[in-house]
DNA sequence: CCTGTGTTTTTTGTATACATAAGAGTATAA
DNA sequence: TTATACTCTTATGTATACAAAAAACACAGG
């Protein structure tokens, strides 16, 4: 069909896209720890390509935030305080809640039909051990609402504060006392959002946020926690890159 | 004086950086417009140095969605339609807004003092001409507020979402019949924080980036006026690098 | 055993080289 | 005149080369 030729047509990627996707998932999912230097000759050779798009990739991450250069010395994964993340829950609150008062305004049938869909697909998974699949729906409801606020700046703005804590997502959702909790509250907003009750809408949008928030910096903590148990045991800690930078 | 060691100590800087910053500064001035070509190695000669600082710089800059890349073809200036600056407006209302509540609570003495020094010293300029210096107040009074969130991400967020618009500011302060206004807003603004009154803050921060937004689209409108009027009089526009792109 | 110093190695920062795709221009044929 | 094929130019995308800074190391001296 005409829609594959297109794929191939848009198929060509430059590496330097490539190397910035590929790294960027490494930092987003933990396979880099933060810390972690990351040298372009070595990354090069993994990779199979030149340093050039290398380099090109680690500016991206930069301007994202996702690595920090130290001068003449390279990149290192960037690491997130506690601070960091409770500033990004903090502007992510208040844009999450600012999307859903959109949405209850702007949202199309077919848009609400999907956020219904979404919410009922997750509550089919909460009691499964599929966190993959419950990550992924969780994120599909979000993107729902995202898109339903017809503001594109808004959207990227969200996805990018909805990624910087990627890496403690899955950590969290294991929980799965919470999952109860986590379908009422997608309920909560959704009805809110199909009766266009803005301040409804904002409320369950805020406890759902508060809530994330409070399940994310327990499981924060509890890893800081274990790590400093195992690196106490053990002086080798397992793993070289697993050291903080300055 | 020791602060100077430390500057000639923090002096270096990457070219890249350097690139970036003048490329930046250039687009966001108006200096290169939108839909114009940035070709590496004209560039390159123009600046003095190599096409390797130049790529990394764009790489940053089509981060930041100041240009455009055209696979194969490079970079272009990006162009801000007027839905993607009512986007970005609508995105900053709500971030100021929260900023000033924020201040409400967190402001300190000290941040208060500059505030109202800030708040002065543009009531001492409005009557001028100095629209630069006008600006760059007005700048200040924001950052004070800014800072007064301890909210390093809802600062870089803030200040990007400004900067959007950079290039329309000087545009709309020439229109001097505004500046007593924005001088009450300022004042009213001031007040709010200062008493720690976050419903009074909300509403004058929410008047205040209205009559911006409607300021800064009216500016756009005249503007894109001009530039009809100016092409369709005679074909061969004053300049090539006016042409916009698909 | 610790400390300071000179040397080597590694890695970055920048420049340059080379292959290829896209576009412009040109000549030729209908 | 218009269309088409072919060349030629230009600019990008990627790889490589080279200089210089920083870190690692070894070694002499206290």
């Amino acid at each position: 069909m005409s829609q594959d030729i297109n794929a191939v047509m848009n198929e060509y990627l430059p590496l330097r896209d490539v190397v910035f996707q590929t790294l960027r998932q490494a930092i987003l999912r933990g396979e880099l720890e933060p810390g972690e230097r990351l040298m372009e000759i070595h990354l090069a050779n993994r990779l199979g390509v030149s340093r050039t798009p290398i380099r090109e990739a680690i500016r991206k991450l930069e301007l994202e935030g996702l690595v920090v250069m130290i001068p003449r010395r390279g990149a290192i994964v960037a690491s997130i305080t506690e601070k960091d993340l409770k500033d990004v829950l903090e502007v992510r609150r208040t844009l999450e809640i600012m999307a859903g008062e959109m949405a209850c305004e702007r949202i199309t049938p077919e848009l609400l039909e999907q956020l219904k869909s979404a919410g009922e697909e997750f509550r089919r998974l909460k009691d499964t051990n599929d966190f993959t699949s419950l990550a992924e729906v969780d994120v599909k409801f979000h993107d729902v609402i995202y898109a339903a606020t017809d503001n594109q700046r808004l959207i990227t703005i969200l996805n990018n504060l909805r990624e910087q804590m990627y890496r403690y997502r899955l950590e969290y959702l294991k929980d799965t006392g919470s999952h109860e909790r986590l379908n009422t509250e997608h309920y909560e907003i959704y009805e809110a959002i199909r009766k266009g009750d803005k301040v409804s809408a904002s409320a369950a949008i805020g406890r759902h946020i508060d809530n994330q928030r409070d399940a994310i910096l327990a499981a924060i903590r509890e890893h800081e926690k274990e790590e400093n148990d195992k690196t106490d045991k053990n002086g080798k800690s397992g793993r070289i890159k697993g050291r903080k930078a300055e």
